[in-house]
DNA sequence: CCGGATCCGGTCTGATACTG
DNA sequence: CAGTATCAGACCGGATCCGG
């Protein structure tokens, strides 16, 4: 895995249209999961491994490898033996909280029973 | 194609979490480039199919058909003989113009070259 | 020629098993 | 616990075909 995209990528910067290049970093169905519990304070493997879509750890460890070259996630080493790495997001990630915002919106607005923006930053 | 996802979807509305939900519906690498061209006044197939990324003509017939059965899409006759449709976004669908000016502006501040936002909306 | 539908090879996903 | 290996099958996307 992480094979390179080179193509999507070429086409992405030769029309340097910014929803192009920002889908290329996180246009799949689960990397923005990933970013989700992340801004919802899930930071080890383990954490992020037990949300309810149940990712799996192939593609889990796929995606933080993904976001951590992409410069929006940053691992840090929070314990020596066995080596445990927690993932963080940077501020280039964090600076996705309004995408992340405007997605919950438009949810709330026009799916039924979804979990309120308000209900979720109780924090 | 347009298989339902069923498992999935069950997963979505089983957390109704938003992001979840919402990522059921644009949360792959074409949907949201579609969009943005129904945005910026593309309306038929063939002008569709003209955007830079060069999406193939059965994801774009595909996506079309899910957009419609989402509600973001509707279809208008435009010509009787032979038959030819132009798509247009709902108000449904333009709803998710924060969506798309947050994914923009986060590219024009973190990616190099993206055309800029301003540049866009001189419309 | 336009708007798709169909076919098909290759890639990626994701369930499971496995390792340190 | 935190990942890596494997592998069948789903899906993508390029090419081609077809009705109007």
């Amino acid at each position: 895995m992480l094979i390179d995209d080179k193509k999507s990528a070429e086409d992405c910067h030769r029309s340097r249209c910014p929803v192009s290049c920002i889908l290329e970093i996180i246009g799949d169905k689960w990397t923005l999961l990933v970013v989700r519990d992340l801004f919802f304070d899930n930071h080890t493997f383990k954490d992020l491994q037990a949300s309810p879509e149940k990712i799996p750890t192939n593609i889990l460890a796929d995606r933080l490898k993904r976001l951590e070259l992409s410069g929006l996630v940053r691992r840090e080493l929070y314990q020596q033996r066995p080596k445990r790495y927690a993932y963080y997001l940077t501020e280039k990630g964090l600076d996705l909280e309004p995408v992340m915002r405007s997605l919950i919106v438009w949810s709330n607005k026009h799916i039924a029973d979804t979990i309120k923006l308000e209900d979720i930053l109780k924090e």
